[in-house]
DNA sequence: AGCCAAATGCGAAAGATTATTATTTTAACA
DNA sequence: TGTTAAAATAATAATCTTTCGCATTTGGCT
C-alpha cells in the first residue's frame, strides 16, 4: 500500500503525503499541476497547504515517485510513475493527453545520443495536436 | 534583409524588433531566453525594455519567425526558425544545446499521431543527458 | 508518554511573464 | 514632405507559478 512506497523510498510517513499519492492515483487525470492536486485535496476536505504540495511533489519526483513534465502553458504537471516509461501525445484544444510507447522511437534514441557522444539520462518526446473529439466539433 | 522579413509576416519595421532578430542570429547561443536577449541587447547599447523582448518574441513565434522551446528550467527559450524542423539534445551539466533531425523518429511520430486520430500540429523532442566534454571532466 | 529531527502551514518572496496606459513611432497618404 | 491614425514601445504594475523562511506540529523511536 502506499506508505509502504514512501518508507521504500526513504521519506516519512505523513498525511498529506499519503493524501497526495491516493489523489494522484485515484484521479481520473493521470497528469495534475501542483494546483489541480491542492484543490483536490481541498475538495476532500483535507487541509494541506499549496507550499507543501509543491515540496512534496519535488520530492516525490526526486524519489522516482512521480515524473514531471514541463508542457506548453505555464505550469507543471505530475504524474504517477507507474511501470515503464511513455510519451504524450497532447490535444491542444481540450487539453486531453494520450500516452504511447514506441520501441523503434526508443532505439532512435539511444542511436543519436551515443552518435553525438552523450551520456543520456531522460528524454521527453510530446506530439501536440487536435484529438478525435475536437476536430468533429470544428 | 532583416526588414524585409517582418513586413514578410505583417510586422511593422521597428527598431526594436530589428534588433531583437540581429541579436538572435549573430549569438553564438542558439537557444536563448528572454532575459538572454535582453542582456544582449543592453550590452550593445540599445535601451529596449524587457516587456518589449517578451512581446516581440511572442510575436515572433506567432508568426512563425522564431520557435519557443520548454527545456527544463523554468525559463523558455527561442531560437530563429531557420529551414527545417529539428530536435535538441541538452546537457544537463552545462546546458549545452545539440541538434538533430532523424527521419525515421518524425515518420513514426506520424504514424502514431494517425494511430489515435490527432491531427498532429507540432512536436518536440528532447534527449537530455550529459555531453562528451562534461563526462571528461566527473 | 516524551524527545528530536523532520515535516507542515502560513505568509512573504522570488522569478518569469503578461497587462495597462501614456507616450512615441511607423506607414500611408494628402 | 507634413499630417494623421493605427500600431508599437517604455515603464510600471500586476499576475502567475514556484520557492523560501520560520514558527509550530507531527512522526518515529525510546
Amino acid at each position: 500500500m502506499k506508505s509502504q512506497s514512501l518508507k521504500e523510498v526513504g521519506l516519512k510517513v505523513t498525511l498529506p503525503r499519503l493524501k497526495i499519492l491516493e489523489i494522484l492515483g485515484q484521479s481520473t487525470l493521470r497528469h495534475m499541476s501542483a494546483e489541480d492536486v491542492y484543490k483536490a485535496l481541498l475538495k476532500a476536505g483535507e487541509e494541506i497547504g499549496l507550499a507543501t504540495v509543491y515540496r512534496v511533489l519535488t520530492q516525490f519526483e526526486a524519489a522516482g515517485l512521480v515524473e514531471r513534465h514541463n508542457f506548453e502553458g505555464g505550469q507543471a504537471v505530475f504524474e504517477l510513475s507507474e511501470g515503464e516509461h511513455h510519451d504524450h501525445l497532447l490535444c491542444i484544444k481540450c487539453g486531453r493527453v494520450d500516452e504511447f510507447m514506441d520501441e523503434t522511437i526508443e532505439k532512435q534514441q539511444h542511436d543519436i545520443a551515443q552518435k553525438f557522444g552523450y551520456h543520456i539520462t531522460d528524454h521527453c518526446l510530446y506530439i501536440y495536436g487536435i484529438c478525435p473529439d475536437c476536430q468533429r466539433q470544428e
